[in-house]
DNA sequence: ACCTGAACACCGTTCAAGT
DNA sequence: ACCTGAACACCGTTCAAGT
């Protein structure tokens, strides 16, 4: 494994354990039992480190979705447990700019296949659909609804929307 | 005017000119043409600063979507138009949790009631709609879609699913 | 009441130097 | 090839002191 990736995982581990403002070059160093200044011989910048933080979000959200339940609540059920087990990782996967030069080609993809999928391959209803999993996800995660919001039943109103029609059943 | 409010005018400006790395206590005191530990006999600390602001951004947003056209689709255009104008500030008005302590009361609600309005009164038909909106403005703003995507085509696809079924019209 | 200078405990980053 | 010590230009914040 490469000093690089060594530092990747104790980046994904400080952020885990103990937020984003925990995550400075000087704890990295400590934890890997160096200096902070050696680590600019394995990585450009902080940002650097972000942006492979970044990348491997992006990846473990990817298979999550690709293992989700069946229909659209499977899919959008996956996305907010992702979600909610991994927040600091998921603000780091979606609140900065896709780093598109640092990241390998086909992450972004990935991530997108199974969105695509559910929307039947239409770029805009599956847009419509990240959006609208990416707001209800933010927004719980700022604490943004009111306390004691039923938020399950807040998703299940969202996704009737989307929802193909019942498919009629002879009775 | 108080202090307070000349602070929060300097912190809106150069939020907005030169975004939030500016942003500064040091930047702040300069402006104002004294020293950063000054302004602590005025605010708490820079996140009592970020309160006032997020509350402002909070205001100017509802103001904006009152004054929306009509519709679901006027409302979606006002909503996503202001965030554009204002990128920084709905940045702080969506990403941080909402200071419900230090913001007044009915800000909230204010900003929340031209949705409610448009979702009939339905609570979570609102969250819904405004996880939708939110998604989409917090995804262009981070430049998460793809170069050249139209952004426009992708919104009347998302509302699709929430506008009235048409009305029977005469033929 | 309002402001200041000096200081503290931090940041990210550079660079010459060591092995 | 990998790491270090010292340093630089910043942060937010505290506090005794001045008017």
């Amino acid at each position: 494994m490469s000093r690089r990736d060594e530092i990747l995982d104790v980046a994904v581990a400080v952020l885990e354990e103990e937020g984003p403002d925990a995550l400075t070059m000087r704890e990295l160093a400590t934890r890997m039992g160096i200096r902070a200044p050696s680590l600019y011989k394995h990585v450009r910048d902080k940002d650097d480190i972000l942006a492979g933080v970044q990348e491997r979000a992006l990846i473990a959200l990817a298979q999550h979705l690709a293992a989700a339940g069946p229909g659209l609540a499977g899919l959008a059920d996956a996305y907010r447990s992702w979600a909610r087990a991994h927040p600091r990782l998921y603000e780091v996967a979606t609140r900065r700019p896709l780093a598109r030069e640092r990241i390998a080609p086909g992450v972004e993809a990935a991530a997108a296949a199974p969105i695509v999928a559910a929307a039947g391959g239409d770029a805009h209803l599956a847009r419509a659909l990240w959006a609208l999993a990416h707001g209800l996800v933010d927004l719980e995660l700022s604490d943004r609804f009111p306390p004691g919001a039923d938020l399950d039943a807040t998703w299940r109103t969202a996704l009737r929307g989307f929802e193909p029609p019942p498919s009629p059943t002879r009775s």
